[in-house]
DNA sequence: ATGTTTGTTCCGAT
DNA sequence: CATCGGAACAAACA
């Protein structure tokens, strides 16, 4: 669920909110995937000071100085949440820290339904190992369209499963890689070896495009409603999908198709993303 | 009730 | 030996 944009909105949110208080305690309710145990995370954790919040591709960053950081990987349904001391605590609840600064404290919640991600601690070098993991993200503005080109070729799958693979290009999830497609004009199962550097190119732009679209509607929230920013706010994106979830094709009213393609539900237009006009432009 | 669902990893096959 | 596809992970919903 949370792909680049909601883990980015929720990593701001709560480096604006939390970046200097102090863990003064953490509570691990459940044998929840934590790296390398619980008892270690426990005991390192405690007492620290969180000296910035950040994110690196779907991972949420906490720094503590002394060479620690904690890694969180929200996955489907991971969520962070803050509530007032006095409110319920949430479903699924796993970890609960406990923040304190000079002059305020927060309550923390880590929720996780089908409990798919996980927690790590990590020195420097480990956060490097993991950094040294992702290709380059559509919206960092050094990344290079061409080295995304080559990439892609190098591969031998459908482009959607490409750019899905987070080591190709970090960022991208199953909703916003189809939307991307879509608005690059390219079908899902076009082979990677099939790509030209223009049609990279145009996807490599959609892609750029449909996240920060995404990082400024604060993320996508489905029916399910997994996907909630730290305060529990819904995301619009949802609002804006050009063919995930949808049935027409908001350019031509075509009929949309759907079918899996790398195991994931996808959505496109067989005639503004069809293969042959693509051959026809290389 | 069986089939789906957002992400990632691992295993068997190629 | 490297790479790819698909299953598996867990839980809720239709």
């Amino acid at each position: 669920m949370a792909e680049l944009p909601e883990v980015h909105t929720i990593s701001n949110d709560l480096n604006n909110l939390v970046k200097d208080y102090t863990i003064d305690d953490v509570k691990v309710l459940s044998n929840y995937r934590i790296l390398p145990d619980k008892d270690t995370f426990i005991k390192q954790v405690k007492g620290k000071p969180i000296t910035q919040v950040t994110r690196v591709a779907k991972n949420i960053i906490i720094e503590l100085g002394d060479n620690l950081n904690i890694g969180l990987h929200l996955a489907m349904t991971g969520q962070i949440l803050v509530r007032n001391g006095n409110d319920k605590q949430p479903n699924w609840t796993h970890i609960i820290l406990l923040l304190r600064s000079n002059t305020d404290t927060q309550t923390i919640y880590y929720t996780d339904m089908r409990m798919f991600g996980k927690i790590t601690l990590m020195d420097k070098e480990q956060l490097q190992v993991l950094k040294d993991k992702y290709g380059p993200e559509p919206i960092d503005p050094n990344a290079d369209p061409a080295d995304f080109y080559e990439r892609i070729r190098s591969k031998r799958t459908s482009i959607k499963n490409a750019i899905l693979n987070q080591a190709v290009i970090s960022g991208l999830g199953n909703i916003y890689a189809t939307d991307a497609l879509f608005l690059a004009r390219i079908h899902p199962e076009t082979p990677t070896q099939k790509m030209s550097s223009d049609m990279a190119n145009r996807l490599f732009e959609s892609a750029k495009n449909i996240l920060l679209e995404g990082i400024e509607h604060r993320g996508s929230t489905l029916a399910d409603k997994m996907y909630v920013d730290i305060y529990g706010k819904e995301g619009t994106q949802q609002n804006y999908f050009r063919v995930y979830g949808k049935q027409d094709c908001p350019n031509c009213a075509t009929k949309l198709e759907f079918k899996k393609v790398g195991g994931r539900g996808t959505y496109f237009c067989p005639k503004c993303q069809n293969l042959s006009v693509q051959e026809q432009l290389f």
